[in-house]
DNA sequence: CCTACAAGCTTCAGTGGGTAGAGGTTCAAG
DNA sequence: CTTGAACCTCTACCCACTGAAGCTTGTAGG
């Protein structure tokens, strides 16, 4: 039986973590001692460790819901799984695509400040006047 | 004089986005009509098509707010400016690096995967085990 | 058996950067 | 003067946590 704690070191999360993902019904709700502190078995460890590398490869808690459902019924068809995972490596593509813009453009502002004052900076011209900009991008952020 | 609505379809930002930029002081609070609408000058559309810019070229807001502060004095040297440029840079680099190590392994997880059924699954499997994991990546997102 | 104290507990609030909606008011055209 | 699109404020929500306040429990040493 391990504690919390001892859950949070073995799979490199935060213990507050492990609560917030029992309360939103991602870890089913492991057993009490009578004082009330929580203890779990090595197959919760598993299903943590499970959730906590998906996290890492970037896929959305709603996708490991599915994905953890998945594994639960072995004799489903592997597809579904496929399929998420295909999606989560679309979108990562696309984030690289999208960030690879931004560095080009940051790139070029950069290179091309003479570090005199602000008056010139090139750096704030191109952000003042965006018809400077070589690419779109529409979206933001992530 | 400008609405909001016309700020917003000029600078491509929604309506609720100015009201937020201006609620959090990155907008200065504009006139208003004695009915209590917004009423903007073409100087608040450029600085909030700055902004918005910047926004497209990922900088987070505070960041924004520096560059602001620079670009309202001329006088000053360039070099605060360049450094934030530099440093945003620098992160689009991180993440353009963790996103293309994420986009190996789910290549490979996906390659991989035969088709059958979710028991022998190996995108499953991958998930699964952490040892088979070619790449460290302690943190996610983004 | 008693005491420390680390580690657990619940609950609430905050992060970034907005977005959505309810419910009401104002502006401008016809 | 009426209509209706566009405006107003306010509140709550999104994701995936994280931190802190204030309290209780478990365990090791004496």
């Amino acid at each position: 039986m391990l504690t919390i704690g001892t859950l949070a070191r073995r799979t490199g999360t935060k213990v507050q973590t492990i609560r917030y993902y029992e309360q939103i019904g991602l870890l089913p709700e492991p057993g009490r001692t009578a004082g009330g502190q929580r203890r779990y078995s090595e197959d919760e460890l598993d299903r943590l460790a499970f959730v906590r590398h998906s996290r890492q490869l970037g896929f959305p808690l709603d996708a490991i819901r599915e994905l953890l459902e998945l594994a639960d019924y072995p004799h489903k068809p592997c597809t579904a799984a496929d399929k998420i995972a295909q999606r989560q490596l679309q979108q990562v593509e696309q984030r690289i695509a999208r960030l690879e813009a931004l560095r080009a453009e940051l790139e070029r502002m950069v290179h091309e400040c003479n570090g005199s004052n602000t008056a010139d900076c090139r750096v704030l011209e191109v952000l003042r006047d965006h018809s400077e900009c070589l690419t779109d991008h529409d979206e933001i952020g992530s």
